[in-house]
DNA sequence: GTAAGAGTTCAAGTGCACTTGAAGTCAAGG
DNA sequence: CCTTGACTTCAAGTGCACTTGAACTCTTAC
């Protein structure tokens, strides 16, 4: 019951298919051991991590990114207050910046209903100055400036 | 001075790499009519048409689903406050979502300092049920339930 | 004994959002 | 005349995040 996971048992409890638990760790994001017919098994915390993954995902970071991020949390071991109050630290401000953004632009959204958005030069929701010119080819991260 | 742009005005001006707005403009997501020598001539709306694009696929959303946003605006005149209007009742309540759930992760992860996480059932941050096994494959849209 | 079901590897395929390359056109300047 | 630079089209390539398919192994149930 408290035995570990397979594949399949991880892929069901974390709502990621397989295919993509096996990529993950090919990248270096998860790890598992092998019990005696080669199967992977999977310690309990991987759930954590894969949860951990989806969200940092869904904060726009790529695969490449979180893996720096992943990196901090302990592998051979239950992650304590201690980890947590790291990783939430690291978190924090990046959640509030994007928050903050977020407010800010549909700050202005709203104030582009009485202004009607008949300047460029003045609309701060379309005009954002260089906020769109930086960034390099692909599709932008969610969290930036 | 208040001519039509040519594409690589646009791309100046927007950020937006001139391969990039061709690909826009196949999508349906921008329009052009074209000099005596065949070469794209925007209106200067395109600038506002393309700032919004790009702000859109911040939200996490795809070219797909912006085209049928930028369907909205009208592309033969300067939007006016009743289109912004339309605009913005729509978005408002898609950014307030995504605040909000932002916000929601924001205190979860907070109290997980306290916590300490020591449970996967307790915690809502790496344990939000459901939440993120409904999704297709793919990256996931940031917007979600 | 054999068939089902879950796992394995590795290569190739997919979808999105572009970018890059090749080959050509056109207008202006020296 | 010839080059330069900005544009054109179209096909192919790229990077990310996976998925799919083929061929195989292993354990369990009948």
């Amino acid at each position: 019951m408290d035995a570990e996971l397979s594949i399949g048992a991880v892929a069901e409890r974390s709502g990621v298919a397989s295919s993509a638990l096996r990529f993950y760790e090919d990248r270096g994001l998860i790890h598992s051991h092998r019990n005696s017919s080669g199967h992977r098994r999977y310690r309990r915390s991987v759930l954590r991590r894969v949860a951990f993954i989806r969200f940092a995902q869904q904060m726009g970071l790529t695969l490449a990114e979180i893996r720096g991020l992943v990196d901090e949390l302990p592998d051979n071991r239950v992650p304590d207050a201690d980890d947590w109050a790291r990783v939430s630290a690291a978190w924090t401000p990046l959640l509030d910046a994007h928050i903050e953004r977020l407010q800010r632009l549909r700050d202005r959204l709203t104030g582009c209903i009485g202004c009607g958005c008949l300047s460029m030069k003045r609309c701060g929701v379309l005009n954002p100055g260089d906020a769109l010119a930086h960034a390099g080819p692909g599709p932008r991260l969610v969290i930036d400036g």
